[in-house]
RNA sequence: UACCCGAUGGUGUAACGGCAACACAAGAGGUUUUGGUCCUCUCGUUCCUGGUUCGAAUCCAGGUCGGGUAACCA
C-alpha cells in the first residue's frame, strides 16, 4: 500500500520527512499527533552532525505544534557517563530548544522493557541462546549465505522463562547467554537472523546502579521507548534503514499499544572535518586537542566556545535540508552562516594583530585625541564610541609594504591611505633593524583637514587600514584557527594510515602581544566582535588572565586581496 | 557474490507529468571610510539506454556508479 505522501503531495513541506508527518496528520495517523524525539547515547559529546538531528526534531515538532522528547538512549553502561548526560542538556538548550518535561533515559524504561522480553518469550518469540559471541556470529552466516539455527533455538517457552529470569538474577557469567528474538536464520537482512536483545553485562549503570546485570539492545529498546513514549516518527540516520523491519517486529510482537513508524535520512558530513563520536574521543583521549571544548572540534561545545552562535549553527541546518542522499557539506557554509550571523549583530572594534609601529611625525609629540567610530554600520542603533588616537600608533604588519605591487591598497613608501575614523596619512620612510633588516618603523605625516577620514578636497585614497594608538593599546593574546585536518575528505588515507595522519600542524596560531582598542578591556566572557577588516572574534574567559585578554578567532572576514595575492604567487 | 538505499551546476538542496529554482563556491562588474557588507551578471544537453505520454528530472524496464549491512555498539 502506498503512503499517502506518494499521491497526494502536500504544501508547505520543505522536505520528505516533513511531508510524510504532514500526510499522517492530515489521514489521521497516530491520532493526528506529532511527537519525535532526540535519542542521543550518553557516551560522548554532541557535535554539528547531532545539531542537524536537533533541528530536524525539534524543529519539525515546533513548526506542527507537536512535542519532542528528550531521550537518553543509555542500553551500554560500559560507554556512558553522566559527564555526557549533563552536557547533552547544555548542549540542546544552548542550541535553542526545550524539551518542558518531556525528558527520558531508556533505563527508566527497563523493567517494562524487560517485562516485553518474558512476553516474547511466552509467545515463543524469543529464547535464550547459550553460544559464544564467536559461535554467534558464526552461525549468522554471511552475506550471500544464509545463517543456520542455534542449537538452542527450539527451547521450550518454560526453560526460556526460567533462564531469562536466571539471566536477570545473576546467575550466569557475562557473555555466556543471551536472549535471542526467534525471526529468520536465512532472512537477507541480517537484522532478523535473529537478533541479540539482551546480553548479560556485569557493569553498573549511570543511573541504575547494580539493579541489573543485563541490558536491552539498542534494536529491541529502541522500538519500545518510542512507543512507550507515544513517539509518532522515530527519526534516524541511513544506516538504521535496514533496522527498519526489525524495529517493526518488535513494536508489533509486544503489546504496546503506539504505532510509532521510523524514517531515515542522511547524517550531515562536513569537508575538512569527522564527526564520529569514536574519533573526537580519540582526539581527546589522544591530546591532539586541549579537549571536548577545544575550539577547533566540531563539537557544540567546541564551536560554541570558539564564537558560533546558535543561530549561526541552526541556519546552516536550514540551508542543508533534510534527504536521502549521503553528502558532504563544504564547511565554507558553516563559516558562511557565522559571518551572515555576526555582521548583522557583532559591535565593530579595531585590532592589531602583529604591531608594527607607525609615527606621525607632524602630529605634536604627546597630544591625543578622541575620535568617533561607529560600532556597527549594519546597525544605525548600536551608535558611535570614542576611540583614543596619538602621534604613535600600532598598524598591521601586512599594511606596509616596502616595495608594494601595484594592485597593493595600503601603505607603502610615498603612499597614502585613510587610518579608519581617523586622518589620512603619507608614508615618507621606513626604518629597519640593521642585523636583521626587518622593517621596525613606518614614518608618515598627516593632513589636519582629513579628520574623522574624510577628504573636504574630494581626493580618493585607495586603502583604508585599522590602527590603535601605541600608548593606549591593550596587549592580548589571540589564537587563530584553520581547519584541525589539512584533507578535505580526513578519512580518506592511503593504506596503513588513518584519519589522524590528515591533522593540520598548523590548526592553531597563537599570537601573543596583539594591540587591541581599550574599549575591548571590558569584553565579556563569551561576547564576540568583528576585529575590522580581520574576522569575528569571541572573548574566552579560560584563557584569559587579569590585564590579559584572551579571543579566539570564530572566522575570518572574507579576504578578497588574499585571494588576488594568492592568484599571482601561483602565476609567477 | 546477497539484501537495502540513493544519483539534478564545483558543493548542498528545490521541482510532485507542463519554461530546471535557491543558497554557497568560482569568475566578471558596480557601490563602499572594513580588499567586509550590499547590488548586477556569468556558470546544467537532470548517471546511461530504452519505454509510456502531446509533453518526463519526475512514471516504467534494464544497466552503470556510489553508499549502507555479516557488535552480545548505537
Amino acid at each position: 500500500m502506498s503512503h499517502p505522501a506518494a499521491s497526494n503531495p502536500v504544501p508547505n513541506a520543505s522536505h520528505f520527512v516533513e511531508e510524510h508527518i504532514l500526510a499522517d496528520r492530515a489521514s489521521g495517523q497516530h491520532g493526528g499527533r506529532l511527537n519525535t524525539r532526540f535519542p542521543p547515547e550518553p557516551n560522548g559529546y554532541l557535535h554539528i552532525g547531532h545539531a542537524k538531528a536537533i533541528c530536524v526534531n525539534f524543529g519539525l515538532a515546533l513548526r506542527h505544534g507537536g512535542v519532542c522528547n528528550l531521550r537518553f538512549d543509555d542500553t551500554n553502561p560500559t560507554t556512558e557517563e553522566v559527564e555526557y548526560v549533563e552536557s547533552i542538556q547544555t548542549d540542546v538548550r544552548w542550541l535553542g530548544f526545550d524539551w518542558g518535561d518531556n525528558l527520558f533515559y531508556a533505563s527508566g524504561f527497563f523493567e517494562q522493557i524487560y517485562g516485553f522480553a518474558e512476553e516474547l518469550v511466552r509467545k515463543g518469540l524469543a529464547y535464550v541462546c547459550d553460544l559464544s559471541g564467536d559461535d554467534v556470529s558464526r552461525y549468522r552466516g554471511a552475506l550471500t549465505s544464509p545463517g543456520k539455527d542455534s542449537p538452542f533455538r527450539s527451547r521450550s517457552a518454560e526453560e526460556n522463562l526460567a533462564l531469562l529470569r536466571r539471566m536477570r538474577a545473576g546467575e550466569f557469567d557475562e557473555g555466556s547467554r543471551t536472549l535471542r528474538a526467534k525471526i529468520d536464520m536465512a532472512s537477507p537482512n541480517f537484522n532478523l537472523r535473529d537478533p541479540v536483545l539482551y546480553r548479560i553485562l556485569k557493569k553498573p549503570h549511570h543511573r541504575t546502579g547494580a539493579a541489573w546485570c543485563i541490558y536491552p539492545t539498542y534494536d529491541y529498546a529502541h522500538p519500545i521507548c518510542d512507543a512507550l513514549e507515544g513517539i509518532t516518527h522515530s527519526l534516524c540516520t541511513l544506516e538504521f534503514e535496514n533496522h527498519r523491519p526489525l524495529y517493526n517486529w518488535v513494536r508489533d510482537n509486544v503489546s504496546v499499544a503506539a504505532k510509532p513508524e521510523q524514517i531515515e535520512f542522511a547524517r550531515l558530513n562536513l569537508t575538512y572535518t569527522v564527526l564520529s563520536k569514536r574519533k573526537l574521543l580519540r582526539l581527546v583521549q589522544e591530546k591532539r586537542v586541549s579537549g571536548w571544548d577545544d575550539p577547533r572540534m566540531p563539537t557544540l561545545s567546541g564551536l560554541r566556545r570558539r564564537g558560533y552562535t546558535p543561530e549561526a549553527i541552526r541556519a546552516l541546518c536550514e540551508r542543508v535540508g533534510v534527504a536521502k542522499f549521503n553528502s558532504t557539506v563544504d564547511v565554507v557554509q558553516l563559516e558562511n552562516a557565522l559571518r551572515d550571523d555576526l555582521n548583522k549583530r557583532a559591535p565593530r572594534a579595531m585590532a592589531v594583530l602583529r604591531p608594527l609601529e607607525l609615527v606621525i611625525e607632524n602630529y605634536p609629540a604627546g597630544a591625543g585625541e578622541e575620535l568617533d567610530a561607529v560600532n556597527n554600520p549594519e546597525d544605525p542603533a548600536a551608535g558611535t564610541r570614542k576611540v583614543p588616537f596619538s602621534a604613535r600608533l600600532f598598524i598591521e604588519r601586512d599594511d606596509f609594504r616596502a616595495d608594494p605591487p601595484k594592485d597593493f591598497f595600503r601603505l607603502g613608501p610615498g603612499r597614502e591611505v585613510r587610518l579608519r575614523y581617523a586622518y589620512f596619512v603619507t608614508c615618507t620612510g621606513f626604518d629597519t633593524d640593521p642585523s636583521t633588516g626587518e622593517v621596525i618603523r613606518v614614518r608618515c605625516t598627516y593632513d589636519p583637514a582629513s579628520k574623522g577620514g574624510n577628504s573636504p578636497d574630494g581626493r580618493k585614497v585607495k586603502g583604508t587600514i585599522h590602527w590603535v594608538s601605541a600608548a593606549h593599546a591593550l596587549r592580548a593574546d589571540v589564537r587563530l584557527y584553520d581547519h584541525l585536518f589539512a584533507a578535505e575528505h580526513p578519512e580518506d588515507v592511503p593504506e596503513g594510515t588513518d584519519f589522524m595522519s590528515n591533522l593540520n600542524p598548523r590548526s592553531l596560531e597563537v599570537v601573543s602581544g596583539a594591540a587591541l582598542e581599550p574599549l575591548l578591556a571590558s569584553a565579556a566572557a563569551g561576547s564576540r566582535w568583528q576585529f575590522e577588516r580581520q574576522g569575528y572574534f569571541c572573548a574566552d574567559p579560560q584563557d584569559s588572565r587579569p590585564g590579559r585578554p584572551a579571543f579566539h578567532r570564530a572566522v575570518s572576514l572574507k579576504d578578497t586581496w588574499a585571494k588576488v595575492e594568492k592568484r599571482q604567487g601561483g602565476q609567477k
